[in-house]
DNA sequence: GATGAATGAGGCTTCATTCAT
DNA sequence: CATGAATGAAGCCTCATTCAT
């Protein structure tokens, strides 16, 4: 088995893992099959095996990058909460932008399948929006503590307080330059959200 | 010529608005030169007059949204402040959402160009990279004001202000369902940034 | 008229010496009419004016250019014989060599025309073969001289032997590299041609 | 198998062989890569499994008839000399001339890409070069026994008689009208040559 | 007459997918 | 099961030709 044949899932990781380089610096349709089965060193038909089609092959990719981080964030969750919010908001923030930044490819073809949503790919569309519920879910989890706590104001459901959060972290991942010294500090990310969403009682004067 | 052939820049508006009536629901590579020609009512070779190829086709249509955006932000800013700034923000916030949503495909489209940033689009790349800077300076503009009315912190660069609003903004119109009542309420986004990049003296008491 | 417009005939020259330029290192397929049309100065309507279609005009190229290799070789028969005749044939050879190197792409040209002759080419069939025949009744004109003078045997057509001469001499200007230094002397191309064509029984003791 | 798939080699003869049936009466422009694959009964995409492009294609194909008319030529010259060296010679003419005639097109096709000799095709260039030096090489193989038997003049490089031997041979089979009987006897172009490259002792004492 | 923008048929080439081995 | 040669639909792009100005 050391260096017999490999079989089934290894294949399929051989595969995705080809593919997950590919997609770094290209888009989908500048990605021949020819060239992943040569990368993965499979055959061109046993891509096939384990992908309905090209179009299916990408979208596990994608699938299998969010899932990754949902349950990243799940854990973080369940992991209880040793310290005091904020630090635990920071701490996940940073988790979730190192892994944006690890796999910055997978959230671009994120991007490039959502085109199809408006349109041909019923097929798709409610996975895709199922998993970013999921991730938002997630995210709100931890969110929840906050509420508890009384860092996060409890009118706004934590699950749209997540996706805000995440916005904040993309713009601040993908707006600026490529040199990581450009990117404006984490700290600052998790200090405008909690800023932004805080609300204790009486905390509508306008400030803090 | 009321009913005669349109020239030059015509056929340039025509193509452009075809390919952006093509774009709200699929993605480029599922898009043919072809269709676009018949839908835009002209010659295929027509096309090539104007677009040095399909490439640049797309190139273009981004960069002709982009700058009307831009534009559209800096006539607010230019307009001056008649209004206190919480309202102006909400304002400009309602007018980058309408056009965010009315130009979706546009932004769609962004994310998939980025992905050649990495590598071959040298000549994509500072376009790029430029085109967000200036979006970014047009919205840190009005945000001046917020800063010297005293809404917002002076001590975070307005720019990276500016891109952490966008974001929010995008998280708003994309991260819901398609539906806009399931969106969160434009009110909310701006409160949020308000708070959240507030800095009066004073308010940094619980910060951290 | 020095600064006026040019006219008719003017065009058609400019037109075709453009051609000319180009075909030197281009394949008939190569060469669009929007170039010839930027390198000729002229509107690219203008060159439907003067030749019906693009295979036209390479036609009548090359038509142009045999028919003054035609005029060229006829002038020396019709100057009579100044010389005798081994230095007339030097001297031939020498011209048409020349006109062969200069105009060395006009002649590849006839060899892509050649092509059709066996098909759809009716229209040009005959023209050509009528203008290979020319140049070789031409040829043979200054070959009878030598028939006369006793050098040239008289029992073969003197077209056959003219065209036997501008093999070798062809294979002289083709055969060899590019550089002129590697292409054997003219005059070994007419010392084999006077032995080869010299003729009968005993007619050989005149020779050169 | 008999009647099954065929495979590689088969494919590429298939192809080749169709091109050649092709470029009898058609230039290579007027030939399209769908009626190669029509004719040759494959794909087309197979074409471009055995020839990097349309241009390999045609390459290949003069590669290959110039290959067998060397092979041809090498053959005869070592098959020794049974025979009296004129008869030979004409032996040799006859050979040459029918691989002429019947792959007339072959040396048309030629004729059409030396054009490129002079620019791009540096690719193209040498090869092109080398071949028509090898096949001189093997027709001077054959002269060399002519000189051994005193029946060729040994001061002139017997490559470079061999390149004239082939222009009449050109000459010959092209100059005249499409009907055989028009052609001159290959027996005139081996006496003629024999005439005209002799150089037995005394005769001549080495110059005019 | 001259021009060159517009046209669209048609070419070359790619590449997802199949299937015999 | 794995492979990769074969396939052919379909895309991008070119360029000869037309025709309104």
């Amino acid at each position: 088995m050391a260096k017999g044949k490999k079989r089934g899932a290894d294949r399929r990781r051989d595969i995705l893992a080809a593919v997950e380089g590919m997609v770094r610096d290209r888009r989908i349709h500048e990605i021949t099959l020819d060239e992943v089965a040569r990368l993965a060193r499979v055959g061109k038909g046993t891509i096939y095996r384990h992908f309905r089609d090209k179009e299916d092959l990408f979208f596990q990719l994608t699938a299998s990058g969010h899932e990754e981080l949902c349950r990243l964030v799940q854990e973080m969750a369940r992991a209880g909460a040793p310290l005091p919010f904020p630090e635990r908001l920071r701490g996940m923030c940073a988790r979730i932008s190192d892994f944006f930044l690890g796999h910055r490819a997978l959230f671009r073809l994120l991007g490039e399948h959502e085109g199809r949503l408006g349109a041909c790919g019923r097929r798709f569309r409610e996975a895709f929006r199922e998993r970013r519920r999921r991730l938002g879910e997630a995210v709100a989890c931890v969110l929840a503590e906050g509420v508890e706590a009384g860092f996060i104001r409890p009118d706004v459901p934590r699950e749209v307080l997540a996706q805000f959060l995440l916005g904040l972290l993309r713009a601040r991942n993908q707006a600026f330059g490529p040199d990581p010294a450009e990117r404006p500090p984490l700290k600052l990310v998790a200090d405008l959200f909690l800023r932004g969403a805080a609300g204790g009682p009486g905390n509508r004067k306008r400030s803090t």
